[in-house]
DNA sequence: AAGAATGAAAC
DNA sequence: GTTTCATTCTT
């Protein structure tokens, strides 16, 4: 366990430590590939990549089975891998990475791309090493080998003059992340500006696909990004709606980098793994994900600052009796559903005072980007959000909406507990100024042992996750961080708290494996492509509720009247 | 002859 | 879907 003085944001690669640290050693010129043979070749091979086996070139024995000409069995010789391949190789080799991580192979050689692209040259050079090396054996092993690309026929497009080939233009939009200056950003802003928000932009779309989301999943946060950095480029108030959906359904000319035709509506469609209304019990992929024997954790992501003591501020001269810090967390229940919340979130006609008090709503300006993500329930406390209506509750999944939105996870000391029948002395730290305090859960103040927090709370590695800062009691002191806030650049806590610490108490919780959060759509009934509310909340009203505290199932809406 | 386009390598 | 390189196609 790595233990820090200090909270930082030190940047966390998607993939540290990929290249072997054996290199350090082997760094004298290796000029003279040429004139190795095999078996020496084979050894420094072996002594720069840890597990190498010398056998076939190319890298593996066993291959997915392809199309009758690469057939191994036929005799198919395949080319050298180069640099890139033995990188990519070497990564999905390494402890790091278990197959199952993403679902998706494509994210993950996006991701490694990006990474390759950002690699040291240092370390770069160590894969066109390796390359070279495999490439020389290659030679050794298949000396009258050639590489013979089959060339299928190219289609004659005869263009008239003067007109760009659709088929260029496509081709070269490799990554949404990547180069793509055109879009939604390219409103007036000055060309460093746009490159800035660019970055930013992609950034935000690598922390995404660090957590598990997919490119088609990608649309609605990116239309969010896109219109949040729109309006604040503009200066506009709010944008009616109703003109957003337009823009997201009307594939015009201000297609955004990720409308390839579908891109939005993509995501609109329903993925259905629900409880039936019947209430037949179904465990919760969520659940599943986050349970010990699932698949393996998919990335090392980054560190949760934790206090093991806080003390009030100097000169701070509050009146509350208590204080401490909230963490909001995402629910470790089940996931938002995806695509719908995002869609309707704007839409005005969608709120019913009756669930004022209780539910998240819409709201009425842009929103931070802390809830553009559907996952995250914005707190009702925030003035910022109306009234939710009995559809937006149905969106967030039928759920409770305590637990669909976002949780609240606080410590700090509380005057209000104190060693009594139900805490013991044992829930109790004591401060270096003397005062007790001990750690508190939920909303139930119930406390955990000697400040010991229970677990690490994988909703905290979600880019979704709103680091705010919130005092209890201390309202005026709880600044909301409104902004692109993602895990790995989010302020400390402890900046924006009235408190001061002892540096050596703060530490560092290392980094946990996390199971990417499995999105999906609870619409049980089917009734939100339907848009028929009312046959969606009367067969609601009259589910059967599941009892499912145990293992995190899906509740029913439970319906106020 | 030079530049563009494309296949193949691993997963 | 990734990067790179060898080969082939096009101008």
């Amino acid at each position: 366990m790595t233990v820090a003085t200090r909270p930082t944001s030190s940047p966390v690669t998607f993939c540290e430590n990929v290249t072997p640290t054996t290199y350090a050693q082997t760094r004298h010129s290796l000029d003279h590939l040429e004139d190795l043979d095999l078996d020496a070749l084979n050894e420094l091979q072996s002594s720069l990549l840890p597990g190498f086996e010398p056998c076939n070139a190319g890298t593996t024995t066993k291959r997915r089975r392809g199309p009758p000409h690469r057939r191994r069995s036929q005799g198919h010789i395949p080319r050298p891998p180069n640099a890139f391949m033995m990188f990519r190789q070497n990564f999905c080799k390494s402890s790091q990475f278990k197959p199952g991580m993403t679902d998706e192979r494509d994210s993950l050689s996006r991701l490694l791309g990006k990474e390759w692209r950002q690699l040291p040259a240092e370390e770069k050079s160590y894969w066109d090493l390796v390359a070279r090396i495999e490439k020389e054996r290659h030679k050794r092993l298949y000396p009258d080998y050639k590489f013979k690309p089959v060339h299928k026929k190219r289609k004659q497009v005869q263009e008239p003059a003067g007109s760009v080939s659709k088929q260029r233009i496509s081709k070269k939009r490799t990554s949404p992340a990547i180069d793509d200056e055109s879009g939604e950003l390219n409103f007036s802003m000055d060309i460093a500006k746009q490159r800035e928000l660019q970055l930013e932009r992609n950034s935000y779309i690598t922390e995404l696909y660090k957590c598990g989301y997919k490119t088609e999943q990608l649309g609605p946060f990116m239309k969010r990004f896109d219109a949040h950095h729109r309006q604040k480029a503009l200066g506009l108030s709010r944008r009616p709606a109703h003109e957003e959906e337009l823009d997201a359904d009307s594939h015009s000319d201000s297609a955004t980098l990720f409308d390839d035709g579908d891109g939005y509506s993509s995501t609109r469609k329903l993925n259905l793994d629900i409880p039936s209304p019947s209430g037949s019990r179904i465990s919760s992929p969520a659940t599943l994900a986050y349970s010990e024997s699932s698949s393996p954790a998919p990335f090392t992501l980054p560190t949760v600052p934790r206090l093991s003591s806080l003390v009030p501020a100097e000169g701070f001269t509050g009146s509350c009796s208590s204080w401490g810090y909230q963490q909001p967390r995402r629910s470790s229940s089940v996931p938002l559903p995806f695509g719908q919340w995002e869609d309707n979130l704007f839409n005005p006609s969608l709120t019913d005072s009756t669930f004022h008090s209780t539910y998240p709503a819409p709201p009425l300006s842009p929103p931070p980007m802390s809830i553009m993500h559907p996952g995250f329930c914005p707190s009702e406390m925030d003035p910022e959000y109306t009234p939710m209506s009995i559809e937006h509750r149905c969106l967030i999944g039928e759920r409770r909406a305590s637990s669909a939105g976002g949780m609240r996870r606080s410590w700090g000391s509380l005057s209000k507990l104190s060693p009594s029948s139900t805490y013991g002395q044992e829930d109790f730290s004591t401060n270096r100024n003397g005062n007790q305090w001990g750690w508190m859960q939920g909303t139930d103040g119930g406390m955990f042992n000697n400040g010991e927090l229970p677990e690490v709370e994988p909703g905290l590695f979600q880019p979704n996750f709103d680091l705010s800062a919130g005092g209890l009691g201390l309202s005026s002191v709880s600044p909301h961080l409104d902004g692109a806030v993602s895990p790995l650049d989010a302020p400390s806590p402890l900046d924006s708290l009235p408190l001061s610490f002892n540096a050596e108490e703060v530490q560092i919780i290392a980094p946990q494996p996390v199971s990417p959060v499995p999105l999906q759509t609870f619409d049980a009934l089917g009734f939100l492509d339907s848009g028929d509310s009312s046959a969606m909340v009367d067969a609601i009203m009259n589910a059967e509720f599941v009892d499912a505290s145990e293992d995190g199932l899906v509740f029913p809406l439970e319906v106020t009247n």
